[in-house]
Formats: structure tokens, sequence, C-alpha cells
RNA sequence: ACAGGAAGCGG
DNA sequence: ATTACTATAGCCGCTTCCTGT
């Protein structure tokens, strides 16, 4: 395992080789409440039992409410090994450079023993007596000569003296020695790289530091200068991440002026921090530390904001917590950990002025609830309840972005004292940290404001963690992954409500606080802490920053700790203004910095991605498109870029490349891979080590699952392995990071250029070597033809591919991934595919890649539809003709019921993530979903970066200007609800979701086609808008029509068609099924039996018929009509396409005849007209619909019945030849 | 057809 | 009591849609 082979990876309970904590005992920590303020919690949900084997001990989890919590306010003592060490678990740490002396501050727990009871504490760690530590790289002749190093180390050592005389006094030099120091960066020396000497300077921290590019006579280069005094006591304690650390006996000391807020303090020093020496002495203390972490507190949050006006900050109107005292950071197989000893914590604050609602504060109290008169009353007794409670995780639902942003504006705003009781560092002096109009303050409040806590933010993570899914709001993420339907959003319009009573008050509160129990149930049920800690411990970062998902920042100290331990100097940090300097230095001198322009600041994103590409990555082989029905291989190689850099040994120390400033003058790849060399038979690179030792720990570790049985540690293996596979992946990008510190670009292409070289050559041995065809391959895989139905040939094709493949590399392997019974190939990355999963049972799995149908950005019922066609096309079982046969029935059907309104909402709902601030797209106007954003926004509702944008496009016509954007059509589902004449725009959807989506999956599949797939869907709306476009040469005005019609002449026509049946069905109502003839529906006092009913009820039922489901099954049936007319003259298949001549001789044996096409028009028209009169204009919903029936009556009028014919051509190629030169002889 | 913009899948 | 200050983000390849010329 990794531990065995590298001493410094840290000494936590998950490097032992003994994977087997004792359960945590939970009894023994005693959580803290005050019986008066808190309510006992009642899960909303089922309680689970466990039905897993759980140790005993979790059963006896209620943990008696003995006076002992007042023990935690009480001295305790805190326990110490039998030498008078002190073991403390690493949380968090805080730099304070400015403070005097300048301190570091180690926040984490440590164990106690109050009276006979064991518990953990909070324990802060006031580091003192840091020091600076940076190199001078010594200009010697020959590095190697070392007596010639020693006389310029000395040199130097004079020189510096000197200069901290004339330029820097305040450099308080503790000692310098000369070191001989590896280097294998970036940063070009002017000489060779390699071990060089260089003087190493140690200074205390407190005194002032020389400036960075510091040079002398005797020195060329400095090295560290700026390096943090947190990072160089995780690199020098060899801190890998929250595990148990000892401190030496007697190297600690309490003092009675407090620095934090915690249980416990104590003052020590660097020193103070036991390192093991040797790979024994680890083992020892290893099998004396405490055998597991210890519990966490986390306290859950969700605040309810809102805005008085648009322009003025949202504010905190109630906060709802859930307080869990023993939640495990090692994995957990149940939820027993976070039911211990729950509690939850709820208050409100006044709307405004008014006095709550009558018996409102008695109510809430009874309910457990606080209740306060305004939001700087409601903010202190949270600080005081966070500060009581003394959280070590804060949790929330986009905790970052709107909660902790939000409350330091308002913390500020009220001038809150006690804000930083948030945190377990007591700063009083100090301001709430605010920084107004700077971006991802959220993130800078986080990490300043709760400074010793963690802060778990469910929303980020599961971003990370549940990358399939649409929507990360708190309902779905608990719908999706709790199987919870308790969350329910709290829209803006209706919180004033919530205050009309006491009731409703309570319900909030209750809404509040069930949101902050869900927070806790995803973010254990993520298992984000157990995840985030392992990370955590791989890299030895801090463990705020992988919760914040920082790979880059996880990757460096990773690297940092790495070359540190084999004595390299580390490449210092660059700060933006620095960096800049230097290209402008660098620029300047050269011959334009090539591709790279001058440019101001950022080139703001292009597409949502930003900067431009730097080199090229993996290589995507051209697609065979197609349908196969024999057997394809995909073999893929595992970890293709771990394995690489291990194959061809790239690292910074082996690899021959050319530095940051010859890179910056590079004007193409090819030169910069041509200069770019492999090592031959060097020693093995540092990365390499690395990655070996990832992979390797995760082979033992995977090896170990195959054998274990207790669900918990099966859990936690699950989890270290997931972690190790995490840290080796994301070494690649992060060499091509460009603010990495250990940013490589030339590494970076040189993997990647091995990587198509692998893929390329793998082509090649499958085509020559075994004579197979690759039909597609996508950076690490190759999908080979295996030309045969029968599976074991298959298979053993296969595997004569992975030798001949493997046989090649030493490490690189490739391996048989699956064997598709069925394959749909559309286009590079996008694909269908059913996977073998068992030959003899017939078992079969879907696999879709890429294709619409996985997007989020397309609608779900057309994501659906396709599914279904694709489910029926990959089916080996079904006979083709027949599948095509269903596909065009289902269509149909499906077309029927989005006009008849049958389809819900939701299916129709398209999502799409902001990537920026609304205001800040350059043309929002053109976007929908920055639209919807925006009306979102001036609803009150909260809107950020990255947040998903759900939208529905609906049918505008008739207000205002003919012509609308899609943007201006894009409307938010809620808005659907409040306002009835929005109507959905059916042919829209068609048109641009389900049609497109249909076609491109059944573009391979034979028998079908663009044309016959519209003709199912009932697709014309399209041919009309141009059909009279080209006739009028301008839109028509329906609504002003009606307003100028006259109700004599209209009375006249009423009397001609008082007799009149018509062949129309009517409309079919959604309740009771039953249909309503469209006389009786629009006009119901004419026709032959006047009634005085209301016009748009059902006749049965009387039930509402929605307006826009009318007006879809109304132009539905009218083009049913005109259809039926026309194939009233189609000729029957078999016999000889008829000309134009033959048709028309036919005309009189229609059933359908154009009389009464043309009657049953007119008599539609006029149901409108007349309709329209009889409603009162106000209804904006009726007069819409009616204005949207109407035309389609008078578009069909218009064309004529001559052209019905010409447009019965149309049904069946509404895609194929153009259309409209043939309609008008 | 070109340009600009926006999506987010894939490895 | 008020003010100024700090700084982060894995990589690349590919298809599709919208608006405007
Ligand atoms: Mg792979
Ligand atoms: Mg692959």
């Amino acid at each position: 395992m990794l531990d065995q082979e590298h001493s410094h990876m840290g000494h936590g309970p998950l490097q032992s080789s003994a994977p087997t904590p004792p359960p945590v005992d939970i009894s023994q920590d005693v959580p803290m409440h005050l019986p008066t303020e808190e309510t006992q919690a009642r899960a909303p949900g089922p309680t689970r039992s466990t039905t897993m084997d759980v140790n005993a001990r979790s059963e006896q989890v209620d943990v008696p409410e003995t006076p002992s919590d007042l023990l935690d306010q009480g001295p305790c003592e805190v326990e110490r090994d039998p030498e008078g060490g002190l073991w403390f678990f690493l949380i968090d740490a805080v730099e304070d450079d400015r403070a005097s002396p300048p301190r570091v501050y180690l926040f984490g727990k440590v164990k106690v023993r109050s009276g006979s009871a064991e518990a953990y504490r909070s324990c802060c760690l006031v580091v003192e007596k840091l020091e600076r530590c940076f190199h001078l790289l010594l200009k010697v002749e020959d590095p190697s000569d070392y007596e010639s190093a020693k006389i310029a180390a000395n040199a130097a050592a004079v020189e510096l003296e000197t200069l901290r005389k004339e330029k820097f006094q305040n450099l308080k030099v503790i000692r310098s020695k000369l070191k001989y120091r590896n280097y294998a960066f970036e940063k070009p020396l002017g000489q060779a790289l390699g071990n060089l000497p260089f003087l190493k300077v140690v200074c205390e921290a407190a005194g002032s530091v020389p400036p960075v590019g510091l040079a002398g006579d005797n020195f060329t280069h400095s090295f560290g200068i700026q390096a943090s005094l947190l990072e160089r006591l995780l690199l020098t304690r060899r801190l890998m991440g929250p595990s148990w650390y000892r401190l030496h006996p007697d190297s600690f000391k309490e003092e009675p002026a407090r620095l934090s807020h915690c249980a416990t303090e104590f003052r020590i020093t660097p020193a103070s921090i036991q390192v093991p020496k040797t790979e024994t002495e680890k083992t020892q203390w290893n099998s004396r530390m405490p055998a597991s972490s210890p519990p966490l507190r986390v306290l859950s949050v969700s605040l309810q904001t809102f805005q008085q006006t648009a322009q003025l900050s949202h504010e905190v109107l109630a906060i709802g917590c859930s307080l869990h005292p023993t939640v495990s950071a090692d994995a957990s197989a149940s939820e027993s950990d976070l039911e211990n000893s729950r509690r939850t914590w709820a208050a409100i604050r006044r709307l405004d002025a008014n006095p709550f609602p009558r018996d409102a504060d008695k109510a809430l109290a009874a309910g457990g609830f606080h209740s306060y008169n305004n939001e700087l009353a409601l903010l202190n007794a949270f600080l005081l309840k966070v500060q009581e409670f003394d959280p070590d995780v804060i949790a929330g639902h986009n905790v970052f972005s709107v909660d902790l942003d939000v409350l330091s504006s308002r913390l500020h705003q009220l001038k809150v004292q006690n804000w930083h009781r948030l945190g377990r560092l007591r700063r009083s002096k100090d301001r709430v940290p605010r920084n107004e109009g700077r971006q991802a303050q959220g993130f800078w409040a986080g990490t300043s404001l709760a400074a010793g806590r963690l802060v778990c933010d469910t929303a980020l993570q599961a971003k990370d963690l549940l990358p399939k899914l649409g929507c990360y709001d708190l309902a779905n993420l608990a719908k999706e992954q709790l199987g919870s339907t308790d969350v329910k959003i709290v829209e803006p319009e209706a919180i004033a409500e919530y205050y009309d009573s006491a009731r409703s008050l309570l319900n909030l509160l209750q809404l509040k606080t069930v949101d902050a129990y869900c927070i806790a149930r995803i973010a254990h049920s993520l298992q984000i802490l157990p995840l985030t800690r392992q990370l955590t411990c791989l890299a030895g970062n801090l463990w705020n920053g992988s919760l914040q998902n920082k790979r880059a920042e996880r990757n460096e100290l990773l690297l940092c700790h790495e070359f540190h331990s084999k004595k390299f100097v580390l490449p210092d940090k660059e700060s933006l203004s620095q960096k800049k300097r230097r290209l402008q230095i660098e620029g300047g001198q050269g011959i334009s910095a090539g591709f790279d322009e001058p440019d101001e600041p950022e080139a703001q994103a292009t597409g949502s991605r930003k900067g431009k590409v730097a080199y090229s990555g993996g290589l995507v082989l051209e697609p065979q498109a197609g349908l196969y029905d024999d057997l394809v291989m995909l073999l893929d190689f595992n970890s293709l870029y771990p394995s690489i850099i291990q194959e061809y040994n790239i690292c910074f120390t082996t690899v021959d490349r050319p530095d940051e400033n010859e890179v910056a003058k590079m004007t193409s790849e090819a030169q910069l891979l041509s200069q770019t060399r492999e090592p031959d038979g060097a020693e093995e690179g540092i990365l390499p080590q690395v990655l070996r030792r990832l992979v390797d720990s995760r082979r033992v570790v995977k090896a170990s699952m195959k054998s274990e049985k207790n669900p918990k540690i099966l859990q936690m293996l699950e989890i270290r392995q997931k972690a190790l596979k995490l840290t080796a992946n994301s070494m690649y990008g992060c060499l091509g990071f460009q603010n990495s510190r250990f940013h490589a670009k030339p590494l970076a292409a040189l993997i990647t250029a091995k990587g198509r070289e692998a893929l390329q050559s793998t082509k090649t041995v499958v085509q020559q070597e075994l004579q197979l065809e690759v039909v597609y391959g996508d950076t690490d895989s190759v999908f080979v033809n295996s030309k045969t139905a029968d599976f074991q040939k298959a298979m053993h094709i296969a595997e004569q591919i992975k030798r001949a493949v493997n046989k090649r590399y030493r490490r690189l392997e490739i391996e048989i991934d699956a064997v598709f019974v069925r394959l749909m190939l559309l286009k590079k990355k996008k694909y269908a595919a059913l996977k073998v999963v068992n030959w003899e049972k017939k078992l079969f799995e879907q696999e879709l890649k890429g294709l619409d149908i996985v997007r989020r950005d397309w609608c779900g019922l057309a994501k659906e539809m396709g599914e279904a066609i694709l489910t029926k096309i990959l089916d080996p079982n079904m006979n083709k003709e027949e599948s095509i046969e269903w596909v065009h029935q289902f269509l149909s059907e499906q077309a029927k019921k989005m006009d008849d309104g049958q389809v819900p909402l939701d299916k129709f709902v398209i999502t799409k993530g902001l990537t920026k601030d609304p205001k800040d797209y350059p043309d929002a106007k053109k976007q929908p979903h920055v639209q919807v954003a925006l009306r979102l926004l001036s609803r009150g509702k909260q809107v950020r970066p990255g947040q998903e944008i759900g939208y529905v496009v609906c049918d505008t016509t008739g207000e205002g200007e003919g012509k609308s954007l899609l943007a201006e059509r894009a409307r938010d589902p809620h808005e659907m609800e409040l306002d009835p004449t929005l109507c959905l725009d059916m042919a829209w959807y068609k048109k641009h979701q389900v049609h497109p989506i249909i076609a491109r999956i059944l573009g391979v599949v034979e028998g079908t086609s663009r044309g016959r797939i519209a003709e199912c869907l009932g697709m014309d709306a399209a041919i009309f808008a141009q059909v009279v476009q080209h006739e009028e040469g301008e839109g028509l005005d329906f609504l002003s029509q009606y307003m100028d019609a006259d109700p004599n002449a209209l009375f006249d026509r009423s009397l001609r068609y008082k007799n009149f049946s018509s062949i129309l069905d009517g409309v079919k109502c959604k309740k009771c099924g039953g249909t309503t003839p469209w006389q009786r529906l629009l006009t119901p006092s004419t026709g032959e039996e006047p009634k005085q009913a209301p016009p748009f009820t059902c006749k049965d039922c009387q039930a509402q018929i929605q307006p826009g489901v009318a007006r879809n099954q109304w132009h539905r049936q009218l083009r049913q009509l005109v259809k039926q007319h026309c194939e009233g003259w189609v000729q029957p298949a078999d016999q000889v396409a008829g000309t134009e001549k033959t048709r028309r001789a036919n005309k009189g044996d229609n059933l359908v005849s154009e009389q009464t096409v043309k009657k049953e028009l007119q008599f539609a028209a006029h149901l409108c007209e007349s309709a329209a009169l009889l409603t009162a204009e106000e209804d904006a919903a009726l007069q819409t619909a009616l204005a949207r029936m109407k035309k389609d009556a008078d578009a069909w009028m218009k064309i004529g019945c001559q052209h019905f014919i010409d447009c019965g051509q149309m049904f069946g190629a509404i895609f194929g030849t153009p259309l409209l030169g043939t309609l008008h002889q």
C-alpha cells in the first residue's frame, strides 16, 4: 500500500494497513443543547432501520439526556498519553502573518476526560515562533565543486547581510547555510538544471522579507521568499490532511488570553508537532494513535431570504438548522451517525414593522421555534446558537454562493459585533470580511467568516459527484438522492402569505427545518466528508480546499510535499501581477510572444470556456456511421494518461524540454513537440513514482474489497479507491493548467501526443495484424467490428487484439470494455449501443453516449420519445419493418397527445446553465435562458452563475409584433401557472425539439425519412406560414379584424349556419373524455339546441376547457379535414403515379369534397368571430386562443381549394423538394 | 455560406 | 471610527442551436 512505500504520506488511520477503525462510540460525545431551545427532531421520511450488521453500539444510540451536558461548560481535562504527549486531530488551518507575532492557527479536536466520561472537544493550536525560509542559487563555475560552492555561500551570506543593512533592515536572519538542492522546473536559471548549490536562509517570520526577484553578485536567483507560513508549516511538519498528530510532551501550554472560540487552546511552536523520522518510528507511533477519527459536529443550515425591492440586497428572514453532533468522517454504511442526538433549531423574524399575527409567538414557542422582532436579533440568536453548538462543519446548499454571501452582507450592514462567532477565531477588532463588487466573494467570505470550521456545500459537491443530474436545486436533489419530496420551494410571491397566520408561519419554519435536515442527509449520502477527507490525506492540502473542489490546489500540494521531501527547491507561486510583468518582459524581447496578443483584461470567455486551447488533446477517429448488426467490440486503455506518464517516464526531472520563456516564443505545436524529448533510460521520475504508488495502492484496495464483507469497511475502501483514482487522474490536467505552480505545457503536450500515438498504432495493429475494421475510437478506445454474430468468436478475437496491443507496452494496458450486440454510430462522441451483460441469458444493457437524449438542453418529451424509439430500433428481437411501423404509429400517437394537451408541462422544460451573471451576457436579448433568468431576478429570486434555468417556449402570436425572438417567448414554467393566457407553442416543440432529435436517430435507419417523420408528427404550421406569407406578402392582424367585424353581417351568417352540421369532431375533455362540438364550445347560445352555458366548458361534465388545449385540437382537426380531402386523391401504391390531370378527372369521387372543406372552413371562421364578440375583451386568454383558431381556418382558406391537392404532396415531403414553386401553377 | 454568440456532452 | 488590502478556477475534442450578414 501507499504508506508502506512512502513514509511521509501521513500517518492517519486510513493509511494504516489495518483499515478497521472501531465503531465510533457515540455515547462518549455528549451533545450540547439547551432543552428549552431545541426541539427533538422528527425525521420527516420513514425512519431507516438498519438491517446491516451494524455493531451493537449503534443500537444504544439514544444518548440519555443527562445533566452531563453541563460538563461541556465546565472544566475538562485534555487527555495525554503516558509520556505526556497530546494527540490532536487536524481539521482546518488559518494563517495570520500580520499579527505580531505572526501566527498559524491549527483547528481540530482533542480527546478530553471530564469526570468519568470521555469526549472530544474542539481545540485550537496557536503556532508561534514561525520561520520563513528562502534559497539563493549560488553563482559558481561548476555546481558539483563543493569547495567553490562553500566559498560562494560565504560570499553570498556576506552580500545578503550588506543588502539587508542597506535595503531591508527588518529582515531577521536566524541562520544561513550552504545546501545542495534539486531544481527541475520551468523558470530558466541560465544554467543546467539538477542538483545545485544554494544558500539556505532561515529568518524570523516577524521581520520583513526581501523583494521577490532578489539577486546579487554571488547568487543569481531566489526561491521561496514569498512562501506562506502555513505552507512551510505543512511541508516541514509533514501535515498530510485531517489525521491525528502528536505534540511532544511539555511543548504546549495554555495562556489566559484566548485567541479562539474553541473549547481548548494551546500555544505551540512548529517543533511541537512530532514528525516521525524513520519508517519504524512511524509504524510505532501509528499503533499508538487514536484508532479512529473523532465524530464531527455538523450544523446544516437553510436560510430564507427576501428582497424588499429589486435594488436592495437579500435579507435574512428565517433560519432553519439541523444539528448532528456525531457524524463520522470515515465511511458510514447507515445514517445512524447522522441520527444520533439529532436536534433542530429554527427562528424567524418579523417581515416588517407589523407584529406577528395573533398568538404566533405562543404557537411558535410551542412548536419549539423562536421569533424575533428584527433581523439583528435573529442573526444574534443564530450566532449564539452556532457558538454554543460549536460545529466542526457548517453545511448548506449553495452555502458559498448564497448563504455566506447573504450573511456576510447582512452582518456587515447591521454591524453585528459577534460576527466572528460563526468561526472559531476571535476577531472582535476586525470588521466583517466583505468585498463588495468582487466575484466569488462567497468563497472568500466562507473561508474567512467560518475560519476553523469546515464549510460543506451540497450543491457544489452534487455537481461533481452526480454529474448526470439536470437540476441541482435542493428539491430535485432530495428527490433524486433521498427519494424525498419533502423539500418545497418557497416562491418569492408566497412569502408575505406565510405571515398571515401563526399556522403558516409554523409551516415556513418547518420547511426550513426540513431543508436543513435534507442537506445533512444529502451530504451524508454523497459521503462528502469521507471522500474529501481521503482526497485531502492523499494530497496534504487543507480539507476546506477539497470541500471546494479545488483540484489544482490538491495537486499542487501533493507535488509540493513530494518534491520538498526529495530535497527540491519548489517553484515560486506567481501572483497575477508578477505573471503579467514577466510575460511583458519576455514577450517584449521575443518576437511578439507568438500567438498571445498583448491582450488586455481577459478576452472574455469564448464560448462558455475560458481561454483558448493551448495544445492538442486526444485523437478521435472518424466514425463509420450506421446501425451495426454484427457484434462490435469496445477496447479501452485503462487510465491512459497516468499510464503514459509511467510508460514514458514523463516528469519535470526526466524530460528535456524548452523552459517557460522558450515555450512562450514557440510558433507551432510541432515546434514545441520537436524540442521536447522523452527520456532514454533515465532514473524513474517523481511523477511516475507518485502515479505508480497511487495505482498500486488502488489495486490493493480493490483486491481487499473483494473479500470484505463488513459494509462499513467496504464503503470506506470504495471511497479510498475512488480518491486514489481521482488523484491519479487529475495529475495530467494540472500540468496543462496555466495558473498552476507546476504548469508544464511541454509535458502536458507530450502526454497527449503519446496518447494520440498509442491510439493510432492500436488502430493500425487491429487493421493490419488482425485484418479487422476499426469503426470508431475516442482518445483511448477502439470500436472493432467483429464481423460475426457469434459471441464466443468475438470474445476470442477481442482477446487476440488485447494481446497484440499489450505486448507493445510495459505500463499501458488495453482491456475489453464491452461487446455490443447492436451499435448505432451517429457522429463523433455520439452513439447508442446494446451491451452484452450475459450472453447465455441474453441480458443486455443500453449505453447512450452524447446523444441529444442524454443532454439537459432538450425537453423531456423529445428525449423520452427519442429513447423509446431508440430502444425499439436497438431491440435485437425486433424485426426491422415492424419496428419502423411501430415508430411511425408511436410518433402519430405522441403528436396527438401533444395537441390534446395530455403531456404534462414539465416534459416541455428545457434546461440550460448560466455560465455567468445574467447581467454580464453581451447579447442577453437573444438568449432564452438569460431572458428567463432576468425575469426570475425581477421576481426576487436569487440567480447565480452555474445555476440551471428551466424554461418553456410559448406561443405569443397576437401579442404585439408579428415576429418575435425565441428568447422573448421563453418563460419560467412557474409563470405558466400564474398566467392562463400563456400557451405552449406546440408547433415549435415539434419542429425544434421532437423532429430534430427523432430525425437524427432515424437518420441511419432504413425505411423512413425526415418528411415521413414530420408527417407523423402532424407538422404543417411552418408550411402555412410560408404559403400565407407568399400570397399576402404581409402578416395578418387577426385581432384587429375582430374589432372591425360588423355584428349585423355576422347575424346574417349566423342564420345561414343555423342548421349547419359540422363533421369536425369537437374538443375532447381531458377530465371525462366526452367530446363537445365546436359550436357548442364556442357559441353555446347558437345552434340547433341553444344552451345558456358559458363558453369553453365540456358539455358533459361542465369542466373548464383550457383555451390552449382547444386550439391545439382545433388546429389538428382542421388539418385532418384537409388531409382527408387530399387523400381522396392519393393513388394506391401499386398503380402508376398519376398526373395532375388524372387526379382532377376523378374529382367527383372524393369522399370529402372540396365543397365540404370550404363550408367547414367558413363555418369554423365564423364560429371564431362570433365567439370573440360574445367574449369579454378583457378575457385575454380566450381572445388570444380564438385569434389563433381563426388564423388556422383563414390560413387554409387562403391557400384555396385548388391548392389542397398540392398540399397533399406536402404531407409526404415536407422537407423534400421545394414546395412553393409547385403550389401556384 | 460566413461571422458572432450560446449551450454540454465526450474522453 | 474608517479604510485598504488580499485571491481562486484541471485539460482538450466535438456537435448543435440562435442571430445576423
Ligand atoms: Mg479508459
Ligand atoms: Mg474510454
